[in-house]
RNA sequence: CGCGGGGUGGAGCAGUUGGUAGCUCAUCGGGCUCAUAACCCGAAGGUCGUAGGUUCAAGUCCUUCCCCCGCAACCA
């Protein structure tokens, strides 16, 4: 057995109370392609996501729904799983925080951190609203109403478990500065240095006020809160603390915890004080992303401008969602989500550059060489250029992505897609064909072009597989496995043979599909 | 004075350690006909929010002010 670099990537939990938004998608999607992308070049890769299934919130939801809040959390997860399946997302395990494991988990890192004195029985102090039963904070609780029935809301005391968090702060700050890449980009990393400058309190991990929870193990009235339960999940996925712990053994510490820019605060300050309080590693990194913000504001289900995944996936396929979250967005910056810009880019991109080059090129092997590849016997400086260019482009690619710029990435793929599109253009091939003494230099320009769309079909792999897999058919390499080492070289082309196919991505009538999204926007929002 | 981010040609953005300001789209002009009315070339268009400073050199570093956004302990 080769002993293969381990890479761990996860993205957060997420809490089904609802269905799951396209920013959701975007966070997913982008720990796919990495993923998907380290397996291809070498990595044994484990990619976690997952639900966060207990709480307060998820209590009132089933007993609006009428249902245990377990059967309420099944159906939501349901939805969620779907989609990802029809999303072909390659995680590896998906852990549920009502699952046996993580509960067993989750109690044994409470019991450790008891042990070892981090923890102790205190009062905590909010704002309850007694109609609701439930504590806000005030940011939520604005001007002491309760942002649930619009009641005033009164200061409560109850008694509940705190984490010794305030004992953290010089390790986080050591952490946050002697180690640049803990946590990234920057803005955060700065943020949060002066958060915890500002001063750590302890942490409240406990509640009485409901029961939808994990059990804190010493005391039968509290059930555990929130983030000690949620970011647990990382590792009680890999059976920590567990008689079968090779999992752990094997992945931990985590590569990447990639997580939305409003819960970076937990996992950059919570998360390393829980691992340094149970005695183990730290995760290496924690990338806090940017929004996808819809007219300049957030999506909320209020607002009624939540973007479903689903049925732009339906629409136009899930590599052109896929390619479009990832190209569109700067990693860790907002950006501004509109189906305008979405559409344009599927069609200057995916179906003017990418799907048109494949198709006039297929095209021409056709007509010209009867659908073989054929030898290439000539050389000259346009051929050179485009040679070095195609081959050098692997590696510029693995830069971007090892610095998780997936936009940057894909540019770096389109300047090779522009260059072939150029180059057929510099070379005139339908000149060449009516003539005889065109012949070898015809050859060597098919040649070219169909190793370069071969290069770019391997290229593109970690983020739209199945279209890599419809352009290798036309390639006719759907039985070659798809290596990463292969794009470093023009070799394997000649006598393949080409078929054209199905158009890899259809022209879309922008105006049209604008109308056709809004009156589906419109047609949701009336339910 | 709570903290952080952003303000770059018509639109949306990129600009690593300071060294002639880039990309995509839109606009205008041209070329090509292999291809998904796709592709290729050229042009116009920016005093990089404001006012100062450091420097041979500032979008980039420092300071002032203005505007937008996020966070402030359960929003990807």
């Amino acid at each position: 057995m080769e002993d293969k670099k381990t890479y761990y990537i996860t993205t957060p939990i997420y809490y089904p109370s609802a269905k799951l938004h396209i920013g959701h998608t975007y966070c997913t999607v982008m720990a796919d392609a990495m993923a998907r992308f380290k397996r291809l070049s070498g990595y044994d890769v484990r990619f976690l996501t997952g639900t966060d299934e207990h709480g307060q919130k998820i209590e009132k939801c089933a007993i609006e729904a009428g249902c245990s809040p377990k059967d309420y959390v099944d159906s939501v997860v349901e939805t969620i799983l779907r989609l990802w399946d029809k999303m072909e997302i390659s995680y590896d395990d998906f852990i549920r925080t009502t699952e046996p494991r993580h509960i067993e988990g989750v109690q044994k890192i409470f019991m450790k951190m008891y042990e070892n004195g981090d923890i102790y029985k205190g009062t905590y102090e909010g704002l309850y609203c007694t109609p609701c039963e439930a504590f806000w904070t005030e940011t939520q609780a604005e001007n002491g109403i309760c942002p649930d029935c619009g009641r005033p809301v009164r200061k409560m005391q109850e008694e509940a478990y705190f984490f010794r968090l305030s004992e953290y702060s010089d390790k986080l700050l050591d952490l946050f500065r002697n180690n640049r890449e803990f946590l990234q980009p920057e803005s955060r990393r700065n943020e949060m240095i002066s958060f915890v400058e500002q001063g750590l309190e302890d942490l409240c991990i406990s509640r009485s006020e409901f029961d939808w929870g994990i059990p804190v193990p010493i005391d039968e009235d509290h059930v555990i809160y929130v983030w000690l339960d949620a970011l647990s999940n990382y590792i009680t996925a890999l059976g920590w603390g567990t008689e079968d712990d090779s999992l752990y053994k094997k992945y931990w510490p985590a590569n990447v915890h990639l997580v939305g820019k409003e819960i970076v605060r937990f996992h950059s300050i919570i998360w390393p004080a829980m691992m340094m309080s149970i005695e183990e590693p730290i995760p290496k990194q924690v990338l806090g992303h940017g929004w996808l913000l819809i007219d300049g504001g957030k999506m909320s289900k209020s607002k009624g401008n939540i973007v479903d995944p689903e049925i732009l996936i339906d629409r136009y396929g899930i590599d052109a969602l896929k390619y479009f979250l990832l190209r569109e967005y700067t990693f860790g910056q907002d950006g501004i989500y509109t189906n305008e810009v979405m559409l344009k880019r599927i069609n200057f991109d995916l179906a003017n550059d990418l799907g048109n080059l494949l198709s006039r090129t297929v095209s021409m092997i056709e007509k010209y060489c009867g659908g073989i590849v054929p030898e290439a016997k000539t050389k000259d400086a346009l051929d050179e250029e485009l040679i070095a260019l195609v081959t050098s482009t692997a590696g510029r690619v693995e830069d971007k992505m090892n610095a998780f710029q997936f936009n940057m990435a894909l540019e770096e793929i389109w300047v090779m897609i522009r260059r072939a599109n150029k180059y057929i253009d510099e070379k005139t091939p339908w000149v060449l064909a009516k003539d005889e003494a065109g012949k070898d230099e015809l050859n060597t320009v098919m040649r070219n072009l169909a190793e370069a769309l071969r290069i770019a079909s391997i290229l593109i792999t970690p983020f739209m597989h199945t279209a890599s897999d419809k352009m290798r058919e036309q390639l006719g390499l759907a039985e070659t496995e798809i290596k990463w080492e292969d794009t470093f070289e023009f070799y394997q082309m000649e006598g393949s043979k080409v078929s054209k196919g199905q158009q890899l991505f259809p022209r879309l009538d922008i105006e049209k599909e604008l109308e056709a999204l809004e009156e589906i926007r419109n047609a949701a929002n009336e339910k």
